[in-house]
DNA sequence: GTCTATATGGAGATAGAC
DNA sequence: GTCTATCTCCATATAGAC
């Protein structure tokens, strides 16, 4: 019978069926009766409570990691760690992250790509880096985190799936800790060799732990 | 009037007004309407000539990079090289890279994406490369490489890119250059801080095959 | 080969009775 | 607040006359 709900529980059903659909499907794969029949309600409630689909996305669809506890961690493990972070996200961020990759047509929605680019892979690890050149490394280890995503969840690069999270997190980690924490040529102790160009013996897959 | 052509120049027509538009607005935002009135046709031509607006999208989207620059330019250096030739690529290459993002909710140009990103983001790499896990460390290239292009096209990074296109060659290409020649501990001088200086502008003539 | 006319379906959004 | 009914627009694709 379709009984009537009070406006706010109706309202939470679209909210809570248009994240869902939106993850799932994106923006332009769900439309507005999909996500009625989802809330077993109206489609016209669904213009009336949000104004349009467009706004019920912006309201709905937001990438956030609030695992930040987790990161936590000394800077010379901050890259491992946040991939780790990362890949050990669940479902939802992988879906909102593609529903605004794949809907940055979308002026708005690429705003919103933007700024939560912006909020969840830069922020966090600008906030933790020294140096007047944060900023910009910040910047660039963002580019890195996304580019990960970006094959592992658009692309879906099988032989890099299959990789596994654990040497994954490795690898690709240390690059990303190669931007945190660049190496300096003196530290180690390594004498200054003045060659550069050797020829390179395979493997060595771990530059640094 | 729009007076009647023959039947090669009117597909040659849609194939280039298909190519253009796609490319700048992507697939969900160009309509048959849009090619055929581009193209000065009637949009029914379109459908008669490419069977649908998918299939024409697959047939005049294709990603390609010149890699002939890549060929001959020595391993340590190929880092800086292939970030130089994508910032250094046309209009075309980024238009091309966006509309399969953005299309790759359709499983279709999904696939073309994950080829394309194969064959134009790893596959050169994988080339040069050598050990046993050259195939992980291309694909790892790839991913860094992509998201490259996600931070700079994509998200639109403002900051990113006002970091110019030199200082993005010289910072990431060193990251790149990380994979391709894993270093254990920095040799080939500062890594990102300022140019490493070997330029190297064009390599010695090489015929090709 | 080309074009006119149209089929068919789905989208987002709205009007107005209850 | 909710729902029925509908509006308007646009999409891809097709039938059939020239």
């Amino acid at each position: 019978m379709a009984r009537q709900r009070s406006g706010a529980a109706t309202r939470e059903a679209i909210r809570a069926a248009a994240a869902r659909l939106f993850r799932d499907h994106g923006f332009a794969g769900t439309s507005v009766r999909d996500i009625a029949a989802r809330a077993d309600i109206d489609p016209a409630l669904v213009i009336r409570h949000f104004g349009s689909k467009e706004l019920l996305f912006l309201e709905t669809v937001r990438l956030t990691i609030d695992d930040e506890p987790l990161l936590d961690v000394p800077l010379d493990s901050l890259g491992r760690r946040f991939i780790e972070v990362l890949l050990d996200s669940g479902e939802d961020i992988r879906g909102v992250y593609l529903a605004l990759l794949r809907g940055s047509g979308n002026p708005q929605i690429a705003d919103r790509l933007s700024a939560s680019h912006e909020t969840a892979f830069v922020e966090p690890l600008r906030r933790r880096l020294p140096g007047a050149d944060a900023d910009v490394r910040a910047r660039l280890a963002g580019a890195l985190v996304g580019g990960l995503l970006y094959a592992l969840w658009v692309v879906g690069d099988e032989h890099l799936i299959a990789v596994g999270r654990d040497e994954l997190v490795s690898r690709y980690g240390a690059l990303l800790q190669q931007l945190l924490t660049p190496v300096p040529t003196g530290t180690t102790g390594t004498p200054g060799a003045t060659a550069p160009t050797s020829p390179r013996p395979t493997a060595a897959p771990r530059p640094r732990r």
